[in-house]
DNA sequence: ATAGGGTTAG
């Protein structure tokens, strides 16, 4: 590596290796550079937050504790920061000591805020009270930054009573901490109370708009995110890199493909970099789309991949139920030398799972512990629940369970009773479900998975005694909901549903695709669909699921050889499944539907999960 | 010279 000493902090960037570090320190310290206090100082400051390099935390410490000397407010407040946001934040008041310990050396605003952050990143309430009383003591509670910190400490802290009292205690709240309060209330569940105070702003920037559309994202509730981002367009408020990562987060959520790709034109007509952040948010968008090249294509034009661009891919090519495609991504993470996590390990299982690579699955199973550190969470434990049952290895799936060094989750005996509606084994369903009901009463789906079992074993007996049970133990379906994009416009589907504008068109549309289906073969299994609906509607011939109607409104309004395209909030009934096989084929049309759990790439009569969901 | 908002899975 070529070493100037014009812009020692710039390179700092640059090492991705202990080595490179240690390097550069030689150099700078034989060149005389670091002599210079503030320029050691920014040296510091930049090796602790530098991102690239696994071991800059206790290398930046050992610098410090080298050159005591040298330890000035600006070095100290850095490593504070670098650590409040790191995996070790209660080691920020080590530091905090040390600038108490020297004699020339006070705390600042600065000091506070990163101390603050660092307990609620810590989730450490007694020290992050300390720190407020020692902020207050100082006299540093009128700094705007002090008090947005200590609102996001409590929001974090979960102490919604402490932070309204913070700010109810301010006479001209700055906008800084206006800010901080909306995020907060959103962050809390209060996303009225937050839009309320927002509107109430009477100046909003970027920021205080990225964190009301974040808010409503984080809730699930995009499209108000997407009506905001229209609205902060018309105000002309300057669009940056924060805010195209939370509006992509929404058109992730909502598959609005439309608008996620305005978003990917508008990035390129406006040169922004494509940061890591904003690189993983928009492949993760095409992958929620269930583009997959698109996806792939961003992915690899990306400069620079972290933990979370990696496990964004694999976790998409695993929803799309490209598990092989996983495992090769996996070797190329390691050969960048990425460290996985768990959420990494997650995707990979779900990739193996779809895919049915068990011998791969358990080997990855295996090595999380034995080559990476990582204890297994329940979730991984349902994912091999998943991968053994859907290759219709039972057996295998219930002796895991029972090795489980836990007591097993609600979560691992719904794997295994989806696994015995796959391979229609009706007894071990019948005891994964009582399982289940011992730990979780009111999961719908565990009821609809049994229902199904007797189903299709033509069980009408068990049928109604599950949903007797049902009514007993006070469980409601969540509606099945469907959402499309038609010329960047969302329509929202639900079961049953007549509200939609063009319904008597959608009626008459959906009357001829049917009989068309069914000249070509296919025959409906109405005990499956009617399942579903309320009994007073059953008798009704029209009610059809969601994703049904918005099939047929696809076939109506998109132009031929537009792929349709289906966002569902539960899973998909066999039917529906059947259903839009036969369009795929008859209609020559191409559909892609994310469900709860993966995609669906029907084309010429085919699915892409094979059957098996 | 340092401060706010954002990314992954379920």
């Amino acid at each position: 590596m070529a070493i100037t000493t014009q812009n020692p902090i710039a390179i700092v960037e640059l090492c991705s290796t202990l080595r490179q570090l240690r390097q550069l320190h030689g150099h700078l310290l034989a060149a005389g550079v670091l002599l210079d206090p503030p320029l050691f100082a920014k040296f510091v400051a930049a090796v602790a937050l530098s991102p690239r390099t696994p071991h800059h935390l206790p290398y930046s410490h050992e610098l410090l504790s080298h050159s005591p000397h040298h330890a000035s407010l600006f070095a100290l407040n850095s490593m504070i920061r670098a650590h409040s946001k790191s995996s070790t934040p209660i080691k920020s008041f080590h530091f905090y000591r040390q600038i108490l310990l020297a004699d020339a050396l006070s705390p600042d605003n600065y000091t506070f805020n990163f101390l603050i952050r660092a307990c609620a990143q810590a989730s450490a309430p007694e020290a992050g009270r300390a720190a407020h009383a020692a902020a207050l003591r100082r006299g540093f509670l009128s700094d705007a930054h002090v008090q947005s910190g200590l609102i996001h400490m409590y929001a974090e802290l979960g102490s919604s009573d402490a932070f309204r009292r913070v700010y109810g205690e301010l006479q001209n709240p700055d906008l800084v901490t206006q800010t901080a309060m909306v995020s907060a209330c959103a962050e809390s569940g209060e996303i009225e109370l937050a839009r309320q105070l927002f509107d109430e702003m009477p100046h909003r920037d970027v920021v205080a708009w990225n964190a009301m559309i974040a808010g409503y994202s984080h809730l699930g509730r995009s499209r108000e995110a997407l009506d905001l981002f229209g609205l902060m367009q018309v105000e002309g408020v300057r669009i940056g890199e924060a805010t195209m990562v939370s509006v992509l987060t929404a058109c992730a959520h909502l598959g609005a493909l439309d608008q996620g790709k305005w978003v990917h034109v508008f990035v390129e007509k406006n040169k922004l970099r494509l940061t890591v952040t904003l690189g993983t948010a928009l492949s993760d968008m095409y992958f929620k789309c269930g583009c997959v090249a698109r996806a792939m294509d961003v992915f690899w034009r990306m400069k620079e991949r972290n933990v979370y661009t990696w496990t964004s891919a694999i976790s998409g090519l695993a929803m799309n139920g490209n598990g092989g495609k996983c495992l090769e991504l996996f070797e190329q993470m390691k050969d960048d030398g990425v460290l996985p996590n768990e959420v990494t390990f997650v995707a990979l299982l779900r990739g193996c799972s779809v895919a049915g690579l068990v011998e791969d699955g358990r080997d990855v199973f295996e090595s999380m512990k034995s080559r990476y550190g990582i204890e297994p969470w329940l979730e991984h434990y349902g994912c091999v629940v998943d991968m053994y049952g859907r290759a219709g290895r039972l057996k295998d799936a219930i002796s895991f369970i029972d090795a489980m060094p836990m007591e097993p989750h609600a979560g691992a005996w719904g794997a295994l009773l989806n696994a015995c509606r796959l391979h229609k084994n009706i007894e071990l369903g019948e005891y994964a479900m009582e399982k289940m009901m011992q730990l979780e009463l009111r999961n719908h789906g565990a009821y609809v998975s049994l229902s199904n079992i007797y189903a299709e074993s033509r069980n009408w007996h068990g049928v109604s005694d599950v949903r007797e049970l049902m009514k007993a133990k006070g469980v409601r379906k969540e509606p099945g909901c469907s959402v499309i994009e038609v010329d960047g416009q969302l329509h929202e589907f639900f079961v049953g549903d007549k509200s939609h504008p063009k319904y008597i068109k959608i009626e008459t549309t959906m009357k001829e695709m049917m009989s068309k289906l069914r000249s070509a073969g296919y025959v409906s299994r109405t005990n499956q669909v009617l399942f579903d609906i309320e009994e007073e509607e059953k008798e009704d011939a029209l009610c059809w699921h969601s994703e049904k109607l918005a099939i047929a409104f696809s076939l109506m309004s998109l132009r031929d050889g537009v792929t349709i395209r289906i966002v569902k909030n539960l899973r998909v009934c066999w039917d529906c499944h059947e259903t839009s096989k036969f369009v795929s084929k008859v209609f020559d049309r191409e559909i892609v539907m994310r469900d709860r759990n993966r995609f669906h790439h029907f084309k010429d009569g085919v699915c892409s999960c094979m059957d098996y969901w």
